[in-house]
DNA sequence: TTGTACGCGTTATCAC
DNA sequence: GTGATAACGCGTACAA
């Protein structure tokens, strides 16, 4: 068969050096010494002809692709800048590529894996993009996986990087009971699939009982972690005969605006008449009107963590199979609380 | 040599399906048509011995990567997940990967480039991350870039896609100095290399001269396009010997976010003492207080668009080299404009 | 419609 | 240190 090829192959430097393939494959990958003389004359060579090594090439001979792969479900989030900007970081540095791809089993179920073992070297997947069964199949051909808010399945023993939802919703409830004396307080939890949501009403209910205040599941709405979700359910809510409230937890960050615009058009005063919450401190949470104290989750980290993981895993070093990264309290106004500079945004009150 | 493969290949297929791996390859990329029943066959050894295709050889085979990459400065800014949203459903449609990474030849100068005709068939680059040295280098191998939010050298005829800076920029200045009575205008630019600033200096200009209000230089700092870079260059503004002003156009949106904090802490009202207008509309805009009055980029359908033309350029069909989105301007509160329903910041004036 | 055989560019094994 | 050459898995010209 004759191809035309207009590239210039490890073959044609060898030529031109005067040396075997084998010797300059040695050189460039650095796998065996070669002679200085014979080093210089390859480098040369390789400069004149401007030879690029072939990837697919590379990648049939050795069998790696020098790819990580990210499968997330949508990249509309505030969330997904953040997260990408760690998991990129990371990759790069260690002189990688990065595929990424939005993928959901719930939607796209018939539809195989935009991104696996056939063209990458690991993948990181966030929340719950895979279903188990998807997961169960990667870690049987040993394909190394990292997860990103969730948990394996117990049975797996696949790595994951999350952060902690419960003990930092518990102090958020906490501070809404104890300090600003709220104890009708409506939950609006976002999809059950996601793990995070279910860890959140976990520390919700567990500050209720906690201060003695028994669970209603009136007050409890599915706000789909997303302000469209979360105007609509309010929304709903506040035109039926519905239980009295002093105050919302919206579920993330992103509800907590349909939340706000819910609150507005029933002419209900934040923090005045709700106290109003969130999770995950967006980067506009802080220009909300008023500032939205919420929980501050460090989301380029869990990006860069789990990345850094990914490349423990292809380098087959031992990985922590659990990391849970810490989270703190933002207090801003929303809650009730005022700050010593109304006027300024930046200033906030971590604990 | 012997090599381990545990992977199962086109050959297994063809001898489990008793027909050779030609026939097999037909089949699998509908290259010539297969009788009926052999199709079956082949079909049914495919799923039962969970055949994937080697992407690599393929790719050597064929010398096509059915992947497109995207390169980009960083990914901190707002503007970078519509864009990316953009891109990715329209890179997914079209059943094709997507590589991303961050680079800019002014930072990484001495280092290849992430992505190119080594890992993918089309490029599409943002802003200038790529000098003109460097395109004229993929032009030569005739490969597929699109430029986004950038002009093509002259020479150089590659597609882009951007937005409408100049016309915008002018009716926003001239709604202030018509609507608001404003005449002291700063203008904060963005950094030089980037096409967007120049033109929008440019429609700044122009408005001034067109209301016979003559240029002053001591009213241009540079933003940066972003808050830290808006914030420090106010304050130093503000903290010397200045020129009076009753506005600030600060650049784009993110850079408000800077303006806002300086003028706030110099004791200023927005926007009572001073108009402020951005660029882009981002996310936080609505949300700011008082709300911005800004320019509406169609980010996303940038996205779209640009990859969109990728496509054609791939399947060489002809395109558009040039794209020009339009822009429009959205009035809220931030340049002294009033709604009739202050508290719903959902609901803006478009021009 | 199907099969044979070669080439894609690289790595890695073996012999020297 | 170096060279020859067999894999890697797939697509495809050519023959049948």
């Amino acid at each position: 068969m004759t191809r035309k090829s207009s590239s210039v192959t490890i073959r044609d430097v060898a030529r031109h050096a005067a040396v075997s393939v084998a010797t300059v494959s040695r050189f460039i990958n650095r796998t065996a010494p070669v002679s200085q003389e014979v080093a210089e004359r390859i480098q040369q060579v390789m400069l004149d002809l401007n030879y690029k090594p072939h990837v697919a090439a590379r990648q049939l001979a050795t069998r790696r692709t020098l790819t990580v792969g990210l499968v997330i479900h949508n990249m509309h989030t505030d969330f997904f800048a953040p997260l990408l900007s760690g998991i990129e970081a990371v990759v790069s540095e260690n002189q990688y590529n990065l595929l990424v791809a939005t993928y959901d089993y719930k939607t796209h179920h018939h539809r195989p894996l935009p991104i696996g073992p056939h063209n990458t070297d690991g993948l990181l997947s966030y929340a719950d993009c895979l279903n188990e069964e998807q997961l169960t199949d990667l870690c049987r051909v040993k394909f190394p996986v990292v997860l990103i808010h969730r948990t394996a399945p117990p049975q797996l023993r696949v790595p994951f990087v999350t952060v902690e939802n419960k003990a930092a919703t518990y102090k958020l409830i906490s501070h809404l009971i104890e300090t600003h004396g709220r104890r009708s307080i409506i939950f609006l939890r976002g999809p059950h699939e996601q793990e995070d949501s279910r860890w959140r009403e976990q520390g919700y209910r567990d500050a209720l009982e906690e201060h003695g205040i028994s669970f209603n599941p009136d007050l409890m709405l599915c706000g789909e972690f997303n302000r469209h979700g979360a105007y609509t359910a309010l929304k709903k809510f506040l035109a039926r005969r519905h239980p009295p409230f002093d105050a919302i937890f919206s579920g993330d960050d992103d509800a907590a605006i349909g939340v706000y615009k819910a609150l507005r058009e029933a002419g209900l005063r934040i923090p005045e008449d709700v106290s109003v919450v969130g999770f995950d401190d967006a980067r506009l949470s802080t220009f909300l009107n008023p500032p939205l104290t919420t929980v501050r989750a460090p989301t380029q980290l869990v990006g860069q963590t789990a990345a850094s993981i990914l490349f423990d895993l292809l380098q087959e070093r031992t990985v922590e199979t659990c990391t849970l990264l810490s989270t703190e309290i933002v207090l801003r106004r929303s809650c009730g609380c005022t700050y010593e500079n109304p006027g300024e945004p930046f200033q906030d009150v971590v604990r």
